[in-house]
DNA sequence: GTGGTCTAGACCACC
DNA sequence: GTGGTCTAGACCACG
């Protein structure tokens, strides 16, 4: 499992680990069932402090994404993946909201944002590198 | 001069007051060369602190949307409303990026961002009163 | 006697007033004895309030260029010319020596300084547009 | 980190700080990535107030010199050094600008100044013990 | 009246 | 431990 922190980026690490764990579950990268490394693992590799990695697990925890049975691990929690993809969309909507807003009052028109939006969207698919 | 803070935003207060005038001044409801309420007339509007007023017109001023003359008070400065435009949209621009990757990689597709952006659109004038 | 005042210059006004007169009276334009404009005419003529120019005069005075005779009005001072000059270089030389210091230490070499102030010395006489 | 402030200097205690601080990053004392004293750390070795360490780094990273990681700290940015001394010139530009005109009204000669400027040149390396 | 600076002290998020 | 934000209160320079 590969997770890529950004110490510049000025997003906390935490929320870094859990945009990318929630991603890879999202497009199929991690199936239902399958196990994710121990706290201490994922600390050791990603060189962070455990109380890091222990913070993020528990954010997805508390967002149903995941599941911690206690002495045995952390596995991808079953889950209706429609549903996840609609309160994803939800984050995303509030985000673009945020925006929205502001583009708006600062002038932009919608179709500004958009063109903006387009020419930054990725183009390679999300499972090439997979 | 209309600010309204939302004090359950969890975005600081003077983001805020910076926002919506930068806003203001982006759209043409202020002019260049306008004066600005004093930092104490608008702490006293706000019910804030002094302290959190000029804060907000500290980073404006940084910005170089406004311009400070001690003694004698604050106005939108003399600027290229293009080359500012320019600037905010490449500040969307970044924001929209994170997005766009976050979406890209949940599985999400350009077009159902695009929909989602188009749903949160405001509908109104940005400045229908002015 | 012109006096230009640059409201967006960030320099104080009663100061810009005393670097213009003083230059007036160390250039030659005006002669010890010269009688200067009533500081309500003056406040008059800039459009500016009359305890500015008050502090001007004030300011000169204190530096032994203007003379002022209650009920009779305010004169450029007999003085040692070359003294004062060399009192104005002395001025200098401490404003040269902060920007000496800081460029100094930004790792700027003495012949880079001296070829900005070069390249950004005035070009005309002095005296052409008097 | 070597910093000596001057009360009695007029400058406020913030500015004194950006200047040495950013005399160290452009003259290669501090290197990009190099972490800086914490605003408490440094607060308590200056004798001064936090806010007022924390001014001085916000005024460095409004400039783009440093960038602070919320939670872990203020460190040196990367940037081009040569862009970064181009601007620098550009600011002392202004200065000698300033200087330069006046002197021009007060009839002093480019000669004159020059020479005035090599009279307070410093003579030692900006960083011996380095 | 205006802004500029410095101070002390509090609470929060993050590592 | 780190910085981020907001608060109150003081003194100064300038108009």
């Amino acid at each position: 499992m590969l997770i890529a922190l950004d110490n510049a980026s000025g997003a906390p690490l935490y929320q870094q680990i859990v945009e990318q764990v929630r991603a890879m579950i999202l497009n199929g990268s991690l199936r239902p069932g399958a196990p994710l490394p121990s706290i201490r693992q994922l600390a050791a590799d990603l060189v962070i402090s455990v109380i890091t990695t222990k913070r993020a697990y528990q954010e997805l925890e508390a967002q149903g994404l995941i599941i911690t049975l206690p002495g045995r691990g952390t596995f991808v929690a079953e889950l209706d993946l429609d549903a996840q993809l609609a309160s994803v969309a939800s984050i995303f909507g509030t985000q673009l909201d945020a925006i929205a807003r502001q583009a708006h009052l600062a002038g932009l028109d919608l179709e500004d944002v958009v063109a903006l939006l387009r020419s930054v969207w990725p183009s390679s698919s999300p499972h090439e590198a997979k």
